[in-house]
RNA sequence: UCCUCGGUAGCUCAAUCGGCAGAGCGGGUGGCUGUUAACCACUAGGUUCGAGGUUCAAGUCCUCGCCGAGGAGCCA
């Protein structure tokens, strides 16, 4: 019988059989007349062990002289062992070496520096960390993507070149499109989500946003994924009740399906266990109160510091809103509050942990006087907005929607000190490559 | 754009008051049949980011520049 191909992931269900894996050996232990090496293919990790009386003397003399990230195919019997971290080992027989690279490998089994390893992302991602987060983040993007859908979402992705601007002038990386002039990179889709709204009801919007603002922070990105559902008839108050589900099922989801994950990132999982619905909601003016009594110094009338978030967030055990902004510090779009004229209908969801905003969201002006009214009074170019005037102009309705930073969710669900390790290829204004 | 900190071996970092530039990891050689960031012995490895200055003497002090990190602002 032919011995079979197998990934790692499905050792434990071929105990005592003889088979194939191939993979990259990230780590090498040796004795004299014994190698330990362990192996990583994607699926999994496991230690391949030679014994130099089992195998041909041309193997184990090959094995002795591989360099790290070699790649492999190895032939052995799977053999349940409770020394092994996953539980089975793989006992060599032959080792075919695919490649044995001449160089040796940069990264190195001690610690590096963070500009180091940026500038090795390519393979920075090989590492069991990387990986861990990866892992992650494809969990949180599928239940969200799952969850709308089940939902009756309909996915409806808006342009990632753009004429007209979106939420201001500021912040955009333009370049030249033919001879039309400049074109932008989209900073948000949401102009456009609201558009879709009007068209079938309950969308979102999923893909990568851009900002050319010089930010210098853990918890920025010139290049970062968001998704940003947008719902007719939804109410500031339907939409906050739409984000606490949304996140709650994220959670659920991620520690259901990334225990070891999680357990790898060393990640303190109570906390977490606590993100269940409802959130925690708290309005602009009395956040504002709360922060003077814990010493902060922010005026009435700011938006707020990234101090002020901490502290905030700190008061809570699990996510909170921050509802009902100045209207002057908030976007031209939003809803005027129906009580205050100085407020508007919005919410900001603050993580725990210190880990601060991962969704803004508003319920939108659905008046056109008074949405030409803020148009001018912002200063923005009333004839790049027609288009979006005619969703006010036929059939204007309630409807609210927010913006969700992927990798804002993910840095803080897996505990990360920066932003940047929650995206392959993170993009900062100092870094364009890898 | 502003504030703070940093740049020393391939990597992570030491180097006291300005007084012989070091360690761990990685590399090389040898040893070891159960290692878990394996271990033990030996060994090679340096334009101390760059330019100028002070000094008998500069990794260390001064000036300018380059690069990076953290934060502010802005935001998801």
């Amino acid at each position: 019988m032919p011995v079979s191909c197998v990934q790692i992931r499905e050792l434990p269900q071929h105990i005592d059989e003889e088979v194939v894996i191939r993979g990259w050996m990230y780590n090498k232990r040796s004795s004299g007349k014994i190698h330990f090496l362990q192996l990583r293919d994607g699926s999994g990790f496991v230690q391949a062990v030679m014994v130099k009386n089992d195998v041909a003397e041309e193997d184990f003399e090959n094995a002795k002289n591989l360099w790290f990230e070699a790649c492999l195919e190895v032939t052995g019997k799977v053999r349940a062992d409770q020394r092994a971290p996953s539980g089975v080992e793989l006992s060599v027989t032959a080792l075919k070496v695919l490649h044995n690279p001449t160089e040796e490998y940069p990264i190195g089994k001690k610690e590096h520096g963070i500009d180091f390893l940026l500038d090795l992302r390519h393979l920075w991602l090989r590492s069991q960390r990387q990986h861990a987060i990866m892992k992650i983040r494809e969990q949180v993007i599928w239940t969200t993507r799952e969850y709308l859908r089940n939902n009756g979402f309909l996915l409806v992705d808006s342009p990632i070149i753009t004429g007209s601007i979106g939420e201001g002038a500021s912040g955009l990386f333009d370049l030249d499109y033919f001879d039309m002039g400049k074109a932008y990179l989209a900073q948000t889709g949401q102009l456009y989500a609201e558009a879709a709204a009007a068209a079938y009801g309950k969308i979102y919007t999923f893909g990568p946003t851009f900002r050319a603002e010089k930010s210098k922070t853990r918890r920025h990105l010139t290049e970062f994924w968001m998704v940003e559902p947008e719902v007719a008839f939804y109410d500031h108050e339907d939409n906050m009740h739409l984000q606490e589900d949304l996140v709650s099922a994220i959670v659920e989801q991620v520690l259901l399906h990334c225990g070891k994950e999680l357990a790898l990132l060393e990640r303190d999982v109570e906390p977490l266990k606590k993100v269940v619905p409802p959130f925690h909601r708290i309005t602009y003016d009395d956040a504002v109160k709360k922060l003077h009594s814990l010493g902060s110094d922010i005026r009435y009338g700011e938006d707020f510091g990234n101090d002020d978030e901490t502290i905030l967030t700190q008061q809570y055990d699990k996510p909170v809103f921050v509802e009902c902004y100045p209207k002057k510090v908030k976007a031209f779009y939003m809803k005027e509050h129906p009580t205050n004229p100085d407020l508007v209908l919005c919410d900001d969801l603050l993580a725990p942990e210190g880990y601060g905003e991962i969704i803004g969201g508003s319920q939108r002006e659905d008046d056109m006087e008074r949405l030409v009214a803020r148009i001018r009074e912002q200063g923005l170019p009333e004839e790049s907005y027609t288009w979006y005037l005619d969703l006010r102009r036929y059939g204007t309705f309630i409807h609210s929607g927010f913006g969700m930073g992927i990798e804002r969710v993910v840095a803080w669900i897996c505990g990360l000190q920066h932003i940047r390790e929650a995206i392959p290829w993170p993009r900062t204004i100092y870094r364009l490559n890898p």
